[in-house]
DNA sequence: GCAATGTGGTTAAACGTTTCACCTTTATAG
DNA sequence: CTATAAAGGTGAAACGTTTAACCACATTGC
């Protein structure tokens, strides 16, 4: 099973093998003859172009990476958001003609091989303004669009969702059925992240319904299934006050209600919770979860859109942040307040 | 931002190309003060090789696949599963400096892409024996390493689970609470495929314990959320002497018991549920899952490490077969049958 | 004192493409 | 009938590596 090359291609067709590289491109003078016959013998040989051969000479590799930083407390395999997001990659890919490889990085990995491949671009995902990876990736000088990555003042193409309005319909929600007391359970705050943006929209609904910010009702922790969990056994079971919370995925809010459900707190009867996503999942749950839905893999296939334009397009455009729009998925988790169990 | 080469290194360094190269891959006969000079050179530059340039010759290119097969019912993302595989052979590959490219497959897409970036070899997920996918890879003479695919008498190496004795845990677990009319609620069983596997294991263990096998009972089915959430309305619901099923998935085990309970039926209080594969949220479902647990991330790495032992070791050795080990987890979602409520 | 051996290194071919400059033949214009 | 253009095609350089063959010199053994 031989490998053949334009060369065999050349000589059995009886032409230049430059003049099978026209057919190939479709470049160049060939006559419709010609054309057909070289293409007869390609099809005879089963011959394919080797991309090896091409990369070194046309630069372009069709080829991205999407850069998943990989956490101690976060591993890609737990959050199936990121498969939904691979997959929107993926699909996008596919219609531009691009391959994706799959990255997964700790902090402090070595970035060389997307120089050493030629990648035509990345897709990063989750970093931080100030992090180690952040600095790497932008001293890089490749085609790069950022995702979940809110980024103040970066000459980069994103992809984000409001995360600011995501926290604000969610609370407002909750207010609006009566509730509150209610916690505010998400990530980090600082770095400017996709929870600090939370954390002004859960304020300002909070702020626009004369409720009294409480320190302690806006937590920072993992949102992780376990965190959740815990946090619901330890901090909201113990505080009767509370009727809402706002979860910052819907995979955090399964846990949450799990763990209220294992201190016999029932959702909604007891306490009403929202979760963040629309994951697949949300609606299968005992009881359907209320969540702010995201089309995540319209996320994906923006991004690689985005990513397409840099490398192809014209020489150069001004950074594109782009927005995917959320919206609120009613649920059975949450409820009116007034028909709530004291 | 010059991109150089290494003539470039070789210049600045003051020798020859051949002798950056060798430096570079520790071969051929260099002296140390050069070796240092020359990597002194490239550590200023910032030089790294080009893979295109080097594939062109070497052939390896470090680079494998993975293909998932796309249907129009199964996406990849509605499966952490998947997510889980992906995050284990992405760990393998960067263990044994491989990159993964990661492929969704319609039937009868062009594979030609395998030929065309001269993959090391390919990781196939979930095909059968008799479709056409399974047979244009058959053709394509690459390392390959099949996963959860049952292929009779193929001579590839495979990584899989035992799902017969899967099948035969769930349903003897079930047996031994004293349940004697049990739903299998799983896939296609033709195609020897993994759900053909398990209903072995099913039959076996209704076998063993003497109980009548029910044609009615062993439903096959798309293992989805949305088709064990309207089977378990209308299948289940509806006769009320089963009070057991084996799903075949913990995903579908889900919508399972969410169909249960939109029709008033708990979990376990009227029915027993046991899922497969212990997922990520199968500790956090209300009830917790009874399920088939099997360690996904290390499927993914042994499937790495078999591919890995096709590209670079001896010429040739007899395909190998792996069976991950896999185990009964008892959850809140099987109980005794003299404690189950009327 | 000379062959044999070892050491450090170079030259050039090869990998499989693309592409530019150029060549030949035929058609077209004036 | 010649000058020009168009059509169809070719030759060869270039892309950035690796590697086999070769060379020059120094050391060693006898």
């Amino acid at each position: 099973m031989k490998k053949y090359t334009i060369k065999d291609v050349a000589n059995k067709a009886g032409v230049s093998i430059a003049t099978v590289s026209n057919v190939i491109n479709a470049k160049g003078r060939v006559s419709t003859q010609t054309i057909a016959r070289v293409r007869k013998v390609i099809e005879e040989l089963q011959y394919y172009p080797n991309l090896a051969a091409r990369n070194l000479k046309d630069k372009k590799t069709h080829l991205i990476a999407v850069l998943v930083p990989l956490t101690d407390q976060s591993n890609i395999h737990d959050n199936p958001f990121y498969l939904e997001l691979l997959s929107g990659i993926e699909k996008g890919a596919r219609q531009s003609d691009l391959h994706v490889l799959l990255i997964g990085l700790k902090e402090g990995d070595n970035l060389s091989f997307i120089h050493e491949r030629n990648l035509d671009g990345i897709i990063v995902v989750g970093v931080h303004e100030h992090s180690l990876l952040y600095e790497n990736i932008t001293q890089l000088h490749v085609p790069c669009v950022f995702m979940d990555s809110y980024l103040n003042q970066c000459n980069y193409d994103q992809v984000n969702i409001d995360d600011q309005l995501g926290g604000y319909l969610a609370t407002k929600h909750l207010i609006s059925l009566g509730h509150r007391h209610i916690v505010l359970f998400g990530g980090e705050r600082k770095n400017n992240s996709v929870y600090h943006s939370r954390w002004l929209g859960y304020r300002k609904a909070l702020n626009e319904a004369r409720i009294q910010y409480r320190e302690k009702y806006a937590i920072e922790s993992q949102v992780t299934m376990e965190a959740a969990y815990q946090c619901a056994q330890h901090c909201i079971a113990t505080d009767r006050e509370i009727t809402a919370v706002c979860v910052g995925s819907d995979v955090a809010a399964m846990g949450f209600v799990k763990g209220l459900h294992d201190v016999g707190l029932h959702v909604p009867e007891h306490i009403s919770v929202i979760g963040f996503d629309d994951l697949f999942f949300a609606h299968y749950m005992v009881p359907t979860l209320t969540t702010i839905y995201q089309n995540i893999t319209e996320k994906g296939t923006k991004a690689v859109e985005l990513l397409f334009e840099q490398i192809y397009e014209e020489r150069f455009r001004p950074a594109k942040k782009v927005f995917v729009p959320i919206q609120l998925k009613i649920g059975q988790s949450t409820r009116e307040i007034s028909k709530m169990e004291k």
